[in-house]
Order: structure tokens, then C-alpha cells, then sequence
DNA sequence: TGCCGAGGCCTTTTT
DNA sequence: GGCCTCGGCA
């Protein structure tokens, strides 16, 4: 086999080389890790061992495509039957098949935290109670905690018993599961059908979890049903890098790992093949601050103390985003660094939109990964509806966004018939509307009900249209959008702001998203191109999956910058409340030293350079507030930071003038 | 009965 | 800056 060689330090060779039995791979930031997972795998097939055999899950759809690409450069063969994928994912492709077992059709939708919190409230409304916004969001917090079993039921919560099952009964006549089920789900099954759990177990004898640090419980407990037979199981992580424990993980799984497996074998990798001595060390200084966690030490070759990091405190964000983007041109100019080799990272999502503004203002391309993603826009969310209630009509939470969107005429009161029709009948809003169409003495209008009827046929037309042979599914979109004229609806919404461009910008999206359906469908590996798989794999991916996006400036959240690293990074609003958040600060302790851990992956992305900066005062959502630098600043040791006075650089009076004006209320 | 504009509210992190 | 709600108007 022509393979690719990876030079391995004695502790990657071993763990590279450990393919029978339990593993555990403590892996420090930085010290090659996904290139020991890969070269595992490869080994593995050196070794005779299956593609079929084998099941790498990982956290994130980009580290799961990375590995995918990596262990096929490594090997130089097609890997078409290796099983690369995200818990989510695999739940999916389980359910896909056994879902019936459950009662489920397999065109399930899959409901992400809005159409899930919209459910959640039309369940409320037919209960006559009603909640504050705030309160339904706990509420589905909660349900999720009782439904991973975080939470159980006692008398401080169980008056909320009836809801949460008025809920789940909604969730099940749409036919609609959520991301806790793509978890749940799959272990039901396997608790309640033996024989289905023996398949996986025959099947997946050699099993890999990357990210295990940010893994949950339940998680763990889904993957350990399959593992346990033969115990092949080798599970990747960093407990200093466990950023997610307020969705559930949990690194106390690896206390449970070796628990289980008494018989685990340990492999710390502490050789860090990234940063600079500068970075290691200031990053090592950091995290010793933590209590609770696995004692290591990451070391590197380099000793080169000449370099610093750079801490800038600007005036305010403006001018935060300004001096990041001078320095991107510096470096470009001096280290002929090309855009993509630098990474902008944030705390919140809320922070990307400064610099957004300013990377735009300054024609810098830039991709933006987090945040508000692609298809969380409103007109692809409608499209998406469209193509859910037309792959399962029962799916009312979009039936619910669709059926006046564009406007058809129908009101308060319509709904209002149509809601009351589906009670009576218990069925979905859709078979409700069919039976309202059908029926005589309706107490609807025969023109509401005409177009209810074209509601209805245009539906079932564009599902035998997409029934029919699953091929060139992007025509058949497109087809979509002309048939409700999304684009006169769209002309239509912003014809009060007189903006023709912001109506074609919305509807170059569309088209963007049907290319991309078009290239999905196109891929010679996709094997079975249809409308419910797309729609599934879009609903388990935040971020728009471009093309390779080098040549541009990386800007994210700092949590979804784990995994990645970058020559050059600029670490934005290190302000106490921001880093750390302020209502973690408030909730516990064990809280700011996952704000450590977060700071700590955030400081390990580079590679080279890093820069802080922190603000004077920041704008927030009406008022300016004074910014005090985060507390984790100190714990960097002295010698190893550099301030550099930013002031007024290079701006004349004038132009901090003519900028105090832009940034006026009235001139935005 | 449906539509539209004004005002109030909110922003931690993601599959 | 964007989304939801409510109240007045056609």
C-alpha cells in the first residue's frame, strides 16, 4: 500500500501501535494528536483490520471530515467504508434504519433548539399555560437534563410532568426527534432489541472517540453498549481542554472509562510540536491555576524567549478591531504571512460582529465559522421548512412557519380553525387542513380554503416531484422557489425600506443554498442523494461548509477554534465578565475554570504570535460600559508579556473626528 | 380578519 | 441590530 509516513515520537509510536484492547490517549494541546489518531487507523488497515470494522467518532463535522481526509492522504485508498462521523451523525444513520422500532417513520425531521422550543410552546398553549420566553428556554433546558437523565424528577419540579409529556407526545405525532434523541434513541434501542445491539457490536469492533474530554456521560454510555464485547476501544482527549460541560460533558467519563476497563492501558502525549516556548509556557502557567485535573506537563524543543506576547489595551472596540487589522497588514508586509495564517478569536458571537464590520470596511476576506450560521438564516430556515413539511407533512412546527409564508391570506383565526381541527381529529395540522379542504360546512371562508387547497397541492406536487428518480433535487429546489415566489415575497418585505439590494442579497443566499444542495448531490461518494438525508446533514451542520477557505482571515468563537491552529493569533475582548463570562463567574467555581480551560485552548491556537487585546470601555447593547482586563491576564507570567501603547496611532485629529460622527446612532 | 408599524426585549459557548 | 408582541387601521 502506498502510504504516507509519519515521523512519531516514542509515545505516539506506541499508542499508534496499541490497536487491541482499551486505550486512553491523554493528548496536550499541540502534540499531534490528530495525526497519532489517523496513523492508528491506518495501521489498523495495515494490520488487515476492515474499513467496515471500524468507527472513529469525533465531536465536530470539520474534525470528523479532517480525519476522514487525513487517514485517505495516509493510506492513499478510499475510505468509502470507514465509519468517520459525529455522535449526532451516527445516531442519525442508526435511526435511519431501526427507527421503525420505535415507532418512528424514517423521514423524522430533526428539530434544532428553535423549531424544539417552538414545539415546546405550541405543546404549552394547548395546555393553557402560559410562559415568559425566558422561562420556556429553562424549561427546555431542563426537559433536556431530565431527558439525558441529568436531572430527575422531585417535588420542586414535577409540576412541570405534564408538560414536558404534552411535549414529547407533540414531538412524536410530528414524527420529529431533537438532538437529545439522536443520543437517547440509539440506546434505547440497544437496551430494549438485543438483536439490533449484537449487530453494532459484531459490526464496529474497533472503536475511536476523539475529543473524549468533551464527550457526556450518556454519550459515553452509548458508545460503551457497543464497545464492551469486544473492548477495543481507544478514546482521545485532553482533560485541560474540556470546554462543553454546560451541555453535558463531563470528563469525569474518563474516571468511568477506566472503570469500566480495568484493564486500560495510558498514553500521555506531552510533547508539543506547535508553539513557541513563549506560548507553552504562558499557556502552561495559566492552566496550573486549575485544581481539579490530570497533572501533565507540555514541553517543547523551542526555547526562543526574544518573542513575546502582546497585550494592547485600545480605547474602545473600534479601535480594538482597527489595531488587529493594522496588524495583519504589518505582518503581511513584514513576515509575508498570507491571510489565512491568522486567527481572530472571540468569547461570544456577539463580539464577531465589530469585527466583522471592520474586516468588511477594510476588504479583508474573511470567513466567519460559528456564530450565526447559514442556514439559521430566515429565508434559508423557510426554505428548509418547505422541503421538511414536503418530505413529512406531519412536521407542524414548519408547517407552522410556512403555510402563510409567503402570505396566503391566512390570519389569526384561520390558524386558529385548522390548530382546533388537528385536536379534534389528533392528527397533524396538515391532515387537519386536508380535512377542512375536503369537508362542506367549514368554518372557514371558501376563498381561506381555496388557498389552503393550492397549499395542499402544491405540497404534494414537489413531493412526487421529489419522489420521483432522486435526481437533480437543486432544479427541483429551484423550481420551489419560483413556485411560491420566494423572490416576490421578498420584494415585497422590503419594500417598506426601499432596499432592492437587501431583497436580492436574501435571494442570492437561495441560490447559493441550492448550489450547494447541487454540488452535495453531485459528489461521486454520496451514494444515496436524497432530499431526507440533505436534510438531516444540514440540520447536524452549523457552519457553512465552504470550499477550503485559505487565503482568508479565520474570525470565530474561541470554542470553535478548538482543534484548529493558526501562525498567528489575535485573542479579542480579554475583559473581565467577557473572559471570564460573567455568568459563569456567578454560577460556581467549577464554572471559571472551565473560563481558564476556554482561555487556555484559545492561548494554544498559535503557533507564532499571539496578541491580546483588551478595551477601555465597550459599547454593549444601548450603553457604554468601563472594562476592567480579565483576572487571567495576571496569571501569564510578567516577562513573557510585552504592552504596547496603541494611542491615537497614525489617526489625525480629523479622522478620529470624522470617526466619532460615524459612529453616531444617526449615521449607522 | 389580516396587515403593518412601533416598542420592548434580549446576547455564552454548539451538535 | 433583530425578533416577537401588541394595538390600531383598512
Amino acid at each position: 500500500m502506498a502510504s504516507k509516513k509519519v515521523q512519531l515520537n516514542p509515545e505516539q509510536k506506541r499508542a499508534v501501535d496499541t490497536i487491541e484492547g482499551p486505550l486512553l490517549i491523554i493528548a496536550g494541546a499541540g502534540s499531534g494528536k490528530t495525526g497519532v489518531v489517523t496513523s492508528r487507523i491506518a495501521n489498523m488497515l495495515n494490520h488487515g483490520i476492515p474499513q467496515a470494522s471500524i468507527l472513529a467518532l469525533t465531536f465536530t463535522n470539520k474534525a470528523a471530515r479532517e480525519m476522514e481526509e487525513r487517514v485517505k492522504e495516509i493510506t492513499g485508498s478510499k475510505c468509502s467504508n470507514l465509519t468517520v462521523s459525529t455522535f449526532h451523525a451516527f445516531g442519525v444513520q442508526i435511526l435511519r434504519r431501526k427507527s421503525h422500532y420505535l415507532g418512528y417513520r424514517p423521514n423524522f425531521s430533526i428539530y434544532d433548539q428553535n423549531d424544539q422550543l417552538t414545539c415546546l410552546k405550541e405543546a404549552s398553549r394547548e395546555l393553557k399555560l402560559t410562559y415568559e420566553f425566558q422561562e420556556l428556554k429553562d424549561l427546555a433546558f431542563f426537559f433536556s437534563d431530565i431527558k439525558t437523565g441529568r436531572r430527575e424528577w422531585d417535588n420542586t419540579n414535577d409540576q412541570h410532568k405534564s408538560l414536558y409529556q404534552e411535549f414529547l407526545e407533540h414531538m412524536k405525532l410530528y414524527n420529529a426527534v431533537d438532538f437529545d434523541d439522536l443520543i437517547t434513541l440509539p440506546i434505547e434501542l440497544f437496551e430494549n432489541f438485543p438483536d439490533i445491539l449484537d449487530e453494532y457490536q459484531e459490526r464496529y469492533r474497533y472503536i475511536m472517540v476523539d475529543e473524549f474530554q468533551d464527550t457526556s456521560l450518556l454519550q459515553y454510555h452509548f458508545i460503551h453498549l457497543i464497545a464492551r464485547r469486544y473492548g477495543n476501544i481507544c478514546c482521545v482527549g485532553d482533560d485541560d481542554q474540556s470546554i462543553y460541560s454546560w451541555r453535558g460533558a463531563n470528563y469525569n467519563n474518563i474516571r468511568q472509562f477506566e472503570a469500566d476497563y480495568p484493564h486500560l492501558q495510558e498514553i500521555k502525549l506531552e510533547r508539543n510540536y506547535r508553539s513557541t516556548g513563549t506560548i507553552l509556557e504562558a499557556a502552561n502557567a495559566v492552566i496550573a491555576n486549575n485544581t481539579n485535573r490530570k497533572e501533565k506537563a507540555l514541553w517543547t524543543e523551542d526555547s526562543d524567549h526574544d518573542r513575546t506576547i502582546k497585550i494592547v489595551n485600545p480605547d474602545d472596540e473600534r479601535m480594538e478591531a482597527d489595531f488587529i487589522i493594522d496588524r495583519i497588514h504589518e505582518l503581511r508586509a513584514t513576515d509575508n504571512i498570507t491571510f489565512g495564517d491568522v486567527g481572530i478569536l472571540v468569547r461570544t458571537n456577539s463580539l464577531c460582529k465589530n469585527m466583522e464590520d471592520a474586516l468588511l470596511a477594510n476588504n479583508i476576506p474573511y470567513t466567519v465559522s460559528g456564530g450565526q450560521s447559514f442556514f439559521q438564516r430566515k429565508e434559508i430556515k423557510d426554505i428548509i421548512a418547505y422541503l421538511r413539511v414536503i418530505t413529512n407533512p406531519d412536521d407542524d412546527v414548519n408547517l407552522l412557519r410556512i403555510v402563510n409564508t409567503p402570505r396566503r391570506g391566512l390570519g389569526k383565526k384561520a390558524l386558529q380553525v385548522i390548530v382546533d381541527t388537528s385536536q379534534h381529529l389528533s392528527c397533524s395540522l396538515y391532515n387537519a387542513i386536508h380535512s377542512l379542504v375536503q369537508g362542506q360546512n367549514s368554518a372557514l371562508r371558501p376563498n381561506t380554503l381555496n388557498d389552503l387547497q393550492e397549499f395542499l397541492e402544491l405540497i404534494e406536487s414537489y413531493r412526487e416531484l421529489f419522489e420521483e428518480g432522486q435526481t437533480d433535487l437543486a432544479q427541483k429546489l429551484r423550481d420551489l422557489y419560483d413556485s411560491i415566489d420566494y423572490w416576490g415575497h421578498l420584494v415585497q418585505e422590503f419594500a417598506a425600506t426601499a432596499n432592492e439590494k437587501a431583497a436580492k442579497y436574501r435571494f442570492d443566499n437561495l441560490l447559493l443554498f441550492s448550489d450547494f444542495l447541487e454540488r452535495w448531490e453531485r459528489n461521486p461518494d454520496n451514494l444515496e442523494p436524497t432530499l431526507v438525508k440533505w436534510l438531516n446533514r444540514i440540520t447536524l451542520t452549523t457552519k457553512d461548509e465552504g470550499e477550503s477557505d485559505q487565503g482568508k482571515v479565520n474570525l470565530m468563537t474561541i470554542h470553535a477554534s478548538k482543534g484548529l491552529e493558526f501562525d498567528h493569533v489575535f485573542l479579542a475582548g480579554v475583559e473581565d465578565g467577557i473572559i471570564p463570562h460573567a455568568r459563569s463567574v456567578a454560577e460556581s467555581k467549577d464554572m471559571v475554570e472551565e473560563e481558564r480551560r476556554l482561555f487556555y485552548v484559545a492561548i494554544t491556537r498559535a503557533r507564532k504570535k499571539l496578541f491580546i487585546t483588551h478595551c477601555q470601555t465597550r459599547r454593549t447593547m444601548n450603553d457604554t460600559v468601563e472594562c476592567v482586563p480579565s483576572p487571567f491576564l495576571e496569571e501569564i507570567p510578567k516577562e513573557l508579556l510585552e504592552h504596547i501603547e496603541e494611542g491615537n496611532y497614525n489617526l489625525s485629529e480629523e479622522e478620529t473626528a470624522d470617526r466619532a460622527m460615524a459612529s453616531m446612532p444617526w449615521n449607522k
